[in-house]
DNA sequence: TGAATTGTTATCGT
DNA sequence: AACGATAACAATTC
């Protein structure tokens, strides 16, 4: 399922074959993905160049000569070349022509994806929450964003609105590492836990990145960061930090993973 | 068969 | 009213 740090990976590895490239065709096999209409998106962007291609939150962006193409991978979303070895042709929900020749294929078995084309890419994002590996989303920052909700930290890490790019298993891994535990109140931590989410948020995320994301299944493949994850999927077996076995509990409707030694439930974590 | 996943939207309660 | 929590929904695999 790819969050903030497997779309900066799929970004960057697409990059330098994308950038540059014009759009001579688009073709849709699945059209409630495609927004507004095939007809008007594929009008839209046949015949532009990609200038650029970015990330915003788990959005890639592929900037056009006039507007751009954003795409949501959802849950099982990835992007493939159609003469690749081994390529699976199942699944396909839409494909790029572009002017050397090559597909580009949009795969996406539960087709929670979405494709979308805006006149200007100014006015996507507005309503993203900041990005947290910019240099800009200082602590200050990060503690005024928790201080305006009283809400349970890990729904509030979840919600894009708030912060852009974590998704259940880093908002683990990131209430792990910064020892709290994922329904303490946002309003309530004191300046040093706010420090150590800040910490833990940016940690979690560059490590990933540095490791190319995570794969657990056939969504998302190529990553080692699995290697790394602390709690997410290691319930009942021993916390790295003080061996208590891994709990798996239900926030918001979401599985969640914690040390219940090393992330108490009153809020304060045992010393260091 | 139920659980799992994201983001959006609707609905309920305080 | 505004906010937060909750549920439903889209679709598929294991």
């Amino acid at each position: 399922m790819p969050e903030l740090p497997e779309v900066e990976t799929i970004v960057r590895r697409y990059r330098p074959d994308l950038e540059g490239r014009r759009i001579v065709g688009f073709a849709s096999y699945c059209p409630q993905q495609v927004r507004p209409g095939v007809a008007s998106f594929r009008r839209a962007i046949v015949g532009q160049t990609i200038t650029r291609l970015t990330r915003r939150a788990k959005y890639i962006l592929a900037h056009l000569d006039r507007g751009g193409l954003l795409l949501h991978l959802g849950m099982s979303g990835r992007l493939e070349w159609s003469d690749a070895v081994g390529f699976d042709g199942r699944h396909v929900r839409a494909a790029w022509e572009l002017d050397n020749g090559r597909r580009l294929v949009f795969c996406d078995p539960r087709k929670f994806g979405r494709i979308r084309y805006v006149r200007d890419l100014k006015d996507f994002g507005t309503a993203l929450g900041p990005e947290p590996l910019e240099s800009d989303f200082s602590v200050t920052v990060l503690g005024r964003l928790l201080g305006r909700h009283r809400r349970q930290l890990k729904p509030l890490l979840l919600d894009q609105s708030v912060i852009a790019g974590l998704g259940n298993i880093y908002a683990d891994e990131v209430l792990f590492r910064a020892r709290l535990h994922p329904t303490t109140r946002s309003d309530q931590l004191t300046g040093r836990e706010v420090r150590r989410l800040h910490q833990a948020i940016r940690q979690v995320l560059r490590q990933a990145i540095a490791y190319q994301g995570t794969s657990f299944d056939w969504a998302y493949a190529g990553g080692r960061m699995q290697t790394r994850l602390q709690v997410y999927g290691r319930a009942g077996r021993p916390c790295p930090r003080c061996r208590t076995p891994i709990a798996r509990i239900r926030v918001a409707q979401r599985s969640t993973h914690l040390c219940p030694q090393c992330q108490p439930a009153d809020g304060r974590a045992p010393a260091s």
